[in-house]
DNA sequence: GTCAAGATTAGT
DNA sequence: CTAATCTTGACG
């Protein structure tokens, strides 16, 4: 799709209010995406493309609009939007939706049942997962990403104002703490 | 082959 | 703050 071929920090907030639809067996599910992250390629130290193309990160390498699932900590899994600039590479992390067992995103691959199967899929395509356009309805609030250690100043988390589901308040960078502040 | 690190979460 | 739990990627 047309509003994913752009750098993946312009993209990232745009899908906010967009749904995430999950096919389990008779039912389907449509959840309102309320949290995400941005992660781009070589000049983005915290993301997986960072050192280039894997077997693992392919998918952020290809086509926009196809799925990025990978496994982490060795018992969650993720799932990413692909979205880039033409010749880049990067991901969205879809990082909470509007329900109460989806403010996470490993609590969100565990509620809607997303492995590394459902991985570099076509999301505009597939019949057990997939994207539709929608509005936040809400005002979107911007700040740094959850749980990196690289790159940690860029502000590259965007999230729906006020939502229930968010998994976590605003994060700030340590030096903008103030000498005193709550020792860290 | 070996090894350290990791886009998390639940519990102390 | 730390444990849980195992895949991945770098190095050789």
């Amino acid at each position: 799709m047309d509003s994913l071929s752009k750098p993946v920090w312009e993209v990232a907030p745009r899908l906010l209010g967009w749904r995430v639809c999950r096919r389990l067996g008779d039912t389907v599910l449509k959840l309102p995406i309320v949290e995400t992250e941005a992660y781009a390629s070589s000049e983005d130290g915290a993301s997986h493309a960072w050192r280039g193309p894997t077997p693992r990160n392919r998918p952020m390498f290809g086509p926009v609009g196809r799925s990025y699932v990978y496994f982490i900590y060795g018992m969650y899994h993720c799932l990413n939007v692909v979205a880039h600039a033409p010749e880049a590479a990067g991901a969205v992390l879809i990082r909470a939706l509007d329900h109460g067992q989806c403010n996470g995103p490993g609590k969100l691959c565990r509620f809607l049942q997303i492995d590394r199967e459902l991985t570099d899929l076509d999301l505009f395509a597939s019949p057990d997962l997939w994207l539709e356009p929608g509005e936040p309805g809400g005002e979107v609030a911007t700040g740094l990403r959850v749980g990196i250690r690289k790159s940690v100043e860029l502000p590259w988390r965007f999230w729906i104002a006020g939502n229930r589901h968010v998994s976590r308040g605003p994060v700030v960078l340590p030096s903008s703490l103030g000498e005193g502040g709550p020792g860290g």
